[in-house]
Order: structure tokens, then C-alpha cells, then sequence
DNA sequence: GCTCAGTCAGTCTT
DNA sequence: CAAGACTGACTGAG
């Protein structure tokens, strides 16, 4: 498959070799109408705006969205080809119900933006059943809350003693506010929760009605049969705890419960047929759909356990056989359904590709960064028989023509080991408004205007845990041809939430205005000053922790200048990232010094766990102006606006 | 620098 | 209500 590195160098190749690419990007240059309008304004669509723009919002084309179903499944991958569980969504009954009892339930009486919303999306309905939409945000709401406690805890100023473990505590907040879904415990898929989610904690798929044990390995759900009651099993979760055999990809052994030694000074002992063994047992003979959910190491990171939902099998076999410790152990034999979504077969496919045990279908480079990168960029094709991309020059780094002055310049701070959380004396901590920015495993807590990083020019040293997005690439990327949006961008490592993924790469332009009119329409213009669409808030919600909402007005009058970024002669990854209207990917400004100057950069963040072979987004934005260039969005999101550009 | 075993406080369901 | 289910972050040895 191999064919060598790509060519990076022009000259190299012939000319007709060089294919023309579609268009990743639609962007199209803009003016900015005046200098002083605010270059991070965001809105959402009924306004109010500020003086010097003139907002466009093509939302009204939803009931025309031309989005085919057609197009599930096109690119082959995990990402776009899932398909959604033959739901119920009750649309019609959900909104009267809904609207009827939610006053009754919550008789909250705040005007806040967060308690409309979560009286609306947290009715007593949807709480019993899910959807897409629903499962996203609870899963949201609870990385935030978690984020944040996180944040609290390593600052030592949690308000209640400490919060040793953040998981639980916000699972607990989200669970005693209803914050929840999919509460009626049921067989076979909860609406809303897709084979192949990824979870990097028990109570999220708690949360969601995929698991409803906070540590318990098997879930179970009582039936009726005439007179007998009795449980069955509905999801089990194979942790590595006990001795499961994980090795093929559609078939478990898995263990049952009991037996293993809770402390040093316990022995082991015999496991019993009650509980969980029990109900697996029944669900042997009754043969219904058991979940299945394998928890496995990051292998980016191997301290962190990632929980991969797998999808449904039925268990085909059960026996007793003698445990390491000598003592009996249950042993079920489960076969996954055929016909699913791959999942943890992605997984294992993806460590033989690292391994070089065998190469992804239509590998056409190892690495598209030609060891720019510290770690590989795969070029994949396996749609069609073209090349690799149009000619660029890949670059890490983004890169200035003159300096961009900064007002409110800091200079570094005068740490001289590592910046200590709640440590005030670091002025680059100051500058984040007192809160460290980012939380354990480098999980950026919250959006804001800017986050402020340490720099070199900071004495500090440099595995500072405030220099996050100057780390360089840590997750192993793929540049891949899909057939219907040209080259894209997606993961082999799962993606964590509010982890940094890589910086916007390229040349910062004065004005993207110099491009038009001259044939040379640049198609890779980032520009900071256009229009998102914020209603799905990823920050936490300080109501939640009884938090006072805090002014962020100060922070907004020091907004930097608009930055526009040009990727089409030089770039990274981050030029072969796509649009979507349901994004799992978003930009942050960060700042930092270099040479006593302070540069603004555009860092992307996951927005959601992503799971490996995931297509990596971002939400464009909108023009402020009405521009001939907006293009149909095939981002395929139920929310789709129809357009961008 | 990396992996592994050990430690321990912790929260839901039954 | 107590028992039982096992996690997740961290620490120190190898």
C-alpha cells in the first residue's frame, strides 16, 4: 500500500499528478465593517448584535435541510455510518407532555438561560426515554460539572472540604437535579446512545440508561412471567477486574460477580449463582439482547480507562470452572449480533495498524507531515483511485509576517517549578480570571475570550500544565478521502472531552480582501470574526454548583483584534477539517509570548468523547454578510442549518 | 520515561 | 438500612 511519503516539495512530481481537490473549505474572504466591532462576537440568530454587523442566518432552510439519508454510512466510517436505534421519539407527545409537567416539576422560578433549558430538555419524559440529542447533553452537562469540580479541587478551594473524586460528586449533583436519561430500565439499545460511544466514566453511562450500576459490572432488569418474578441481565460491563476473555471481537467470555478478594486480608471464594449470575443465567435461556460494554486502556494515555459500548449480544453459553485463585468462577460465553456497527473491532484493528502488523485499506503516506509532526499523520484513500492532496507546505507552527501587538500584555509569570493551581502569585494565572484553565489530563475546563498559557519565555518548567496547546500533536491522526466532502480529518486514539487536538496552522493575513477578485480564491481562510451559533453551551453551569454567575463583561472588553489564518500554501491537520452543524470539535483563542510579544493563537478542543475513526469538526460559523458563496452543508446533523459559507 | 501493583475514599442499587 | 458492587486518581517500586 505503501508508495512513499507524499511529495512536499514542488517539482517533484509531475504537474498532472498534482490532482485538484475539491474544496474542503467554503470559506469565502469577508470584509470586516468596522475596526471596532468585537472580532469574537458570538450570537445566537434572533441577535442582539453588535453595532457594525450585519447578521445572516440561513436557519429558516431546517424543513428543506438537504440532507439525504443517503449520505449515512458514505465515508465507511464509525463516525457518519452509525446508524440510529429505530427510535421512539414521540416527538408530538414528548412536546405536550413535556411543556404540561414541566412547570409542575420545576417550579424553579430563575429567568436563567440554563433553567429554561433544562426544564424543556429534562422533562419527566424524556428522563424515561432518550435521544441523541438528550444523551448529549447529559453527557455534556456532566463533563462540565466534572471539569469543574476538578478545576475547584485542584485549586484546594472547594467550598465543602474535598472533592476527591470529582466523577462521583458531579454524578451525584446531576443525578439529584434529574440531569438524566433513559431511567426505565429496558433490553436492547436506550434511544440515544449509539454502538461505538465511548465513556471515561461509570456514571456517564449511568447517566444515559446504558448501565444503570455506578460500580456493579452487571445490570439487571426484573420481569414477569405469569406469577414468577425474576431478573434478567441487560448490560454487562467487562472491566478487567475479573479474568474476561477479550481476545476475538464478536465473542466474550465474561466472568461473573463475587468471589474476588475485596482487601489484602480477604480470601477468595467461591462465586454463588444469585444476582447477576443469577440473572445471566436466566438470560442464557431466555436468550435475550445483553449490552455489552468493554472497558479498555487509553492508549494514548494508559492510566485512564475508556468504557467502549459495543453493542448488543445474546449469551450462548454458561459453566463453572476453577478461577486462578482455585476458587469456582462463572464463566458466559456471549456472541455479538451480527449486522452492527463495529466498534471495539475498530479498536483492535487500530493496534495492528500501530503495531505495522498490517496498514489501514488505501494507505497512500505514513506521514503526511514528512516528520514535522512528533508523531505520524496517516494519508488514507480508499474511495477512489486519486492522490494525495493539492501541493502545501505542512508547518506545526502558525506564522506571522509582524507582530500582533496586545494590549494587555503580562509578560510571564515567576514561577520557577510548575504554575500551582490556585497559586495567585502567577500572573498567568491572573490573567485567567484566578482559575488554572486547564484540569487534570489537560482537559480545558471552560471556553472563554482567551485562555492565557505559559510561554517560554516563562521560568517555569516546561511540562507546566499551563502550556497545553504548545505540546505539539499527541493523537495519532488520519487526512482522510471521504466520497461526498473531499479529505477530512479523524482520530485513531479516542479523544477525551475538552482535550486539546491540535493548533490552526498557517499564515496570518491582514484581511482575507486581498484574495478576491484575482482567480486566486483561498478556500482556507480561518477567520476569527465569524458568527457561531452557541446553544449548545459546553460550559458548566454555575446554578448547578449554586455558583454565582460570574460578570464576564471585563474579560470581553479585552478581546484581541480579529485573526484571520490563510492554510492554503501552509498548514497542518487542521486544514483538512470539515464543517458540521453538530460539531464535536471547537476553537479557542490562546495567548502567549514569544520574544516579549504576545501571539494569539486558534487551538481546537473536543467538545465530546470522540471515539477512534471518528471524522473530526468544527462549526464554521456564518459570514456577517450575505455572501454568494454559501454552500450546502453535507454535515448530515439533524440540526443541519442547511448552509455555511 | 514507562508500567505495574498497591492504596483508599467513595455512591448507587438491592 | 446494611451489604455488596468496583472505580479512579494517585504513589512508589521496578
Amino acid at each position: 500500500m505503501e508508495q512513499g511519503s507524499i511529495p512536499m516539495e514542488q517539482g517533484s512530481i509531475p504537474s498532472s499528478k498534482v490532482l485538484s481537490v475539491k474544496p474542503l473549505r467554503t470559506l469565502r474572504p469577508l470584509f470586516v465593517s468596522s475596526a471596532q466591532a468585537p472580532p469574537l462576537f458570538t450570537s445566537s440568530p434572533s441577535g442582539p448584535f453588535p453595532p457594525g454587523f450585519t447578521p445572516f442566518y440561513p436557519f429558516c432552510s431546517n424543513a428543506q435541510s438537504p440532507q439525504p439519508d443517503q449520505m449515512d454510512g458514505v465515508t465507511g466510517h464509525a463516525g457518519s455510518s452509525r446508524k440510529r436505534p429505530p427510535g421512539k421519539l414521540r416527538k408530538v407527545a414528548k412536546k405536550s407532555v413535556g411543556s404540561r409537567n414541566a412547570g409542575v416539576s420545576f417550579t424553579v422560578n430563575h429567568g436563567n438561560a440554563f433553567v429554561r433549558n433544562f426544564i424543556v430538555r429534562c422533562n419527566p419524559f424524556s428522563k424515561e426515554d432518550g435521544n441523541r440529542e438528550m444523551v448529549e447533553y447529559v453527557l455534556m452537562t456532566f463533563d462540565a460539572v466534572r471539569r469543574r469540580l476538578s478545576q475547584v479541587e485542584e485549586a484546594k478551594e472547594a467550598p465543602n472540604g474535598s472533592i476527591k473524586r470529582p466523577d462521583l460528586k458531579a454524578g451525584n449533583v446531576l443525578m439529584s437535579a434529574g440531569v438524566r436519561t433513559n431511567m426505565r430500565k429496558r433490553t436492547g439499545v436506550p434511544p440515544g446512545v449509539e454502538v461505538g460511544d465511548i465513556f471515561f466514566f461509570r456514571f456517564e453511562m449511568l447517566l444515559v440508561g446504558l448501565h444503570g450500576q455506578s460500580m456493579g459490572g452487571i445490570d439487571t432488569l426484573i420481569t414477569r412471567r405469569g406469577k414468577v418474578e425474576e431478573s434478567l441481565a441487560v448490560s454487562i460491563v467487562s472491566s478487567g477486574y475479573y479474568d474476561d476473555d477479550t481476545e476475538d471481537k464478536d465473542v466474550l467470555i465474561y466472568s461473573g460477580q463475587g468471589g474476588n478478594p475485596i482487601s489484602k486480608d480477604k480470601q477468595a471464594s467461591d462465586q454463588k449463582l444469585e444476582k447477576g449470575n443469577l440473572a445471566l443465567e436466566r438470560s442464557l435461556h431466555q436468550a435475550n439482547e445483553v449490552r455489552v460494554i468493554r472497558g479498555m486502556k487509553d492508549p494514548s494515555n494508559t492510566s485512564v480507562k475508556i468504557y467502549v459500548y459495543d453493542g448488543l449480544y445474546t449469551i450462548k453459553e454458561s459453566w463453572l470452572e476453577k478461577g486462578k485463585s482455585g476458587c469456582s468462577v462463572f464463566k458466559y460465553k456471549l456472541v455479538r449480533l451480527p449486522g452492527q456497527p463495529s466498534a471495539f473491532a475498530d479498536w483492535i484493528s487500530i493496534q495492528k495498524w500501530k503495531a505495522g502488523l498490517s496498514s489501514p485499506v488505501g494507505l497512500l503516506s505514513q506521514d503526511l507531515s514528512a516528520g514535522a509532526e512528533k508523531i505520524t499523520v496517516s494519508l488514507v484513500n480508499d474511495v477512489d483511485a486519486r492522490g494525495p492532496p493539492s501541493y502545501f507546505t505542512y508547518s506545526t507552527v502558525l506564522r506571522y509576517s509582524k507582530s500582533f501587538n496586545l494590549t494587555n500584555s503580562s509578560f510571564g509569570c515567576n514561577c520557577h517549578k510548575a504554575c500551582q493551581p490556585g497559586d495567585l502569585n502567577c500572573s498567568c494565572i491572573r490573567s485567567n480570571g484566578g482559575d488554572f484553565p486547564y484540569a487534570t489530563n489537560g482537559v480545558l475546563v471552560n471556553q472563554k475570550p482567551v485562555v492565557h498559557e505559559c510561554s517560554p519565555t516563562c521560568p517555569c518548567f516546561p511540562n507546566c500544565k499551563n502550556r497545553v496547546s504548545q505540546t505539539g500533536l499527541k493523537l495519532k491522526m488520519e487526512v482522510y478521502k471521504t466520497t461526498d466532502k473531499g479529505w477530512a480529518l479523524r482520530s485513531w486514539d479516542p479523544i477525551r472531552a475538552g482535550s486539546f487536538i491540535c493548533e490552526f496552522a498557517g499564515e496570518v493575513v491582514d484581511s482575507p480582501m486581498g484574495m478576491q477578485g484575482t482567480g486566486q480564491e483561498d478556500d482556507y481562510i480561518f477567520d476569527t470574526s465569524r458568527i457561531l451559533d452557541k446553544s449548545n453551551k459546553w460550559n458548566y453551569e454555575p446554578t448547578l454548583l449554586n455558583e454565582e454567575i460570574p460578570d464576564e463583561s471585563a474579560e470581553n472588553d479585552n478581546i484581541p483584534s480579529p485573526l484571520v489564518i490563510s492554510a492554503k500554501n501552509v498548514g497542518n491537520v487542521a486544514r483538512f477539517m470539515n464543517h458540521s452543524c453538530n460539531p464535536n470539535v471547537f476553537w479557542q483563542l490562546v495567548q502567549y509570548e514569544h520574544n516579549r510579544e504576545s501571539f494569539l493563537h486558534v487551538v481546537f478542543f473536543a467538545k465530546k468523547h470522540i471515539p477512534p475513526l471518528t471524522e473530526l469538526t468544527y462549526d464554521y460559523g456564518m459570514s456577517q454578510f450575505e455572501t454568494r458563496s454559501k454552500r450546502k452543508c453535507l454535515c448530515g446533523s439533524e440540526k443541519c442549518r442547511g448552509y455555511f459559507g
